[in-house]
DNA sequence: GTCAATTCACATGAAAGAGACCACGGTCTAGTG
DNA sequence: CTAGACCGTGGTCTCTTTCATGTGAATTGACGA
């Protein structure tokens, strides 16, 4: 590309009046000032925690709903009111959020603590230090403080399938140890049967409360996408139908509101970028394909070579026949792979459990199946789209340096 | 034909090892006054 | 005398391997009708 026409086409690009106005409206981390459709649940959590600012402790709070229901969101803004309420008066609250699903802060029990006493203040080497020397120095700060202590932990279902629940019956159980402090376990999780898979004492003293956030219905998900859409977008440039068709695609997918968000967000870009005045109902779908053909790339380009060199191995084999795949044959595949890029095979063991990770990532379909007197396996077949599989493909191939 | 036993080809679990990080305390070294 | 470099130790974390056990239906083969 010449330089003539690169300057062309930033000139093209500036004199063309941009749709958007503020993008990070649409942004999922967005906070907006009142929360629509939520009334209902804000009540109730306040109701739930407002002892708090008299000094006593709240009950422990467990919300679920499903992902793109408002929980992180609505429980950050009561939380945050109430802190600024107790500022206002005898300073007696504190909140501490955690995200639990970000990797690096919460894999593990000794990071979750050291990761809490961060946000307190304390620092703490990232590792090093025996775990319940950790939990001490917790402790201790905790105390110090004489608050009560909100402890928000999002996404608490991926905390326990990750370490485990021994950690939330020690956080369950600090109040004993702690003389002047209190602290409520705030638990929000995306995981409606979460709890069964928990120690029962863990259990009962974790989920005094419980609030369900129910999904948003197509009405509920358009007015949202007004109320944000108007602030976003500059006047008139949604073509008529758009946000209707964009609410009923993301009530089809369980009213997730920051899908339905992200999907206008990446339809005005789209739209944008093609140098149109208006936001179109085809921009949706190209969005759609879009945010999930963004999503597998960069799941696959994230991963180590072992994984990349399992997933070439089922795509190779896959693109190939028609019919199901199963384990072995991927695996000896996968050992062909591993002599041609120089990498050390590992065990069918730890190939296996890669499968069932690229499974879970969705990536991949991958069924356990019985055939009988022919042992039991995992019967393997993509599931991204067939369009993006070369691209997949070539992705891989320049990851493990196998270009011929 | 029926029914239980067998068998396959992995799945799934548990435990333990390897190697990378990291903090901390002790020792050594070189620079400074 | 002191700051900084450089170990060794003890801890965690992640990825693997090793060893053991589990699994579900096609197949087999004995049995009875």
């Amino acid at each position: 590309m010449g330089e003539t026409n690169l300057g062309d086409l930033f000139e093209k690009y500036m004199n063309k009046e941009p749709l958007f106005v503020n993008r990070n409206i649409l942004q999922s981390n967005y906070t907006p000032e009142a929360i629509s459709h939520r009334d209902q649940q804000i009540d109730t959590i306040a109701k739930v925690l407002s002892p708090a600012l008299r000094f006593q402790k709240p009950s422990n709070l467990f919300v679920y709903g499903k992902t793109g229901t408002g929980k992180t969101l609505t429980i950050k803004y009561t939380t945050q009111e109430m802190r600024a309420a107790s500022k206002r008066s005898n300073n007696s609250v504190d909140v501490i959020f955690l995200n639990c699903k970000l990797k690096k802060i919460a894999d593990t029990e000794y990071r979750l603590v050291a990761q809490l006493c961060r946000e307190l203040g304390k620092a703490i080497p990232p590792t090093g230090l025996p775990t319940d020397e950790v939990y001490k120095i917790f402790f201790e700060t905790i105390d110090a403080k004489g608050q009560i202590i909100l402890l928000i932990l999002d996404e608490i279902d991926q905390l326990v399938k990750k370490v485990g629940d021994e950690i939330l019956y020690n956080l369950t159980r600090i109040n004993t140890e702690l003389t002047k402090s209190q602290v409520a376990i705030i638990g929000i999780s995306n995981d409606l049967t979460f709890t069964e898979f928990l120690d029962p004492r863990v259990k009962s003293s974790l989920s005094e409360e419980e609030i369900i956030f129910p999904p948003y219905n197509a009405i509920q998900l358009k007015h949202i996408l007004t109320q944000r859409s108007k602030l976003a977008f500059k006047k008139n440039v949604l073509e008529q139908g758009l946000l209707e068709k964009c609410a009923a695609f993301a009530a089809r997918e369980h009213g997730d509101a920051r899908r339905a968000l992200e999907l206008l967000r990446v339809a005005g870009e789209i739209a944008e970028r093609d140098g149109n005045d208006l936001v179109k109902i085809e921009h949706l779908d190209i969005a759609e394909e879009k945010i999930e053909k963004d999503r597998v790339l960069d799941i696959i380009s994230t991963q180590p070579k072992q994984h990349q060199a399992t997933l070439y191995s089922i795509f190779r084999v896959c693109s190939k026949r028609k019919e199901m795949v199963f384990t072995g044959e991927i695996y000896e595949v996968y050992k062909d792979v591993c002599a041609q890029t120089g990498l050390r095979p590992l065990t069918q063991r730890r190939v296996s459990d890669i499968i069932a990770e690229f499974d879970m990532l969705g990536l991949i379909n991958a069924k356990v199946i019985s055939k009988g007197r022919y042992g039991r396996t995992r019967e393997i077949s993509l599931s991204t789209p067939k369009v993006s599989n070369p691209k997949i493909k070539k992705i891989l191939e320049t990851g493990l340096d196998l270009t011929a």
